[in-house]
DNA sequence: CGTCTGACGTGGT
DNA sequence: TACCACGCCAGAC
């Protein structure tokens, strides 16, 4: 297990219900600016495994880019509004503390 | 080792 | 604002 990826499962389970973050911002949280990708290996891998919120992390334009699931609705239920099939992420953007303990 | 892929992000038009 | 091309990085074959 790499800090990297420990870092964004700390992360992911740190964002509360009713709020989202972006892939990027999760990797650059976790020390890689440039990891989206990384994140989203993370998220195939490891949602299950360490039950991560996987649908509170959605792409910077504030859209969801699976069609496959039901990650809008799951959003929706938990207070999160779409406008136009987009998250107003001025919104609904969670911003991690510096140090999530755990 | 080389090539292709993907739940992304950014810059130019 | 919408669309295209490119960069990024690790995994799979």
């Amino acid at each position: 297990m790499n800090v990297f990826t420990e870092r964004v499962i700390r992360i992911l389970q740190g964002i509360p219900a009713g709020h989202v973050m972006t892939y990027g911002q999760v990797a650059a949280a976790a020390g890689s600016p440039r990891g989206a990708r990384q994140v989203v290996r993370i998220l195939h891998s490891m949602s299950e495994k360490y039950q991560l919120p996987w649908h509170r992390v959605i792409n910077i334009k504030g859209e969801i880019s699976l069609t496959d699931g039901n990650q809008q609705e799951l959003l929706e239920m938990e207070g999160v509004h779409f406008k136009n099939g987009k998250v107003d992420l001025t919104v609904y953007r969670w911003f991690p503390p510096d140090a999530e303990e755990g």
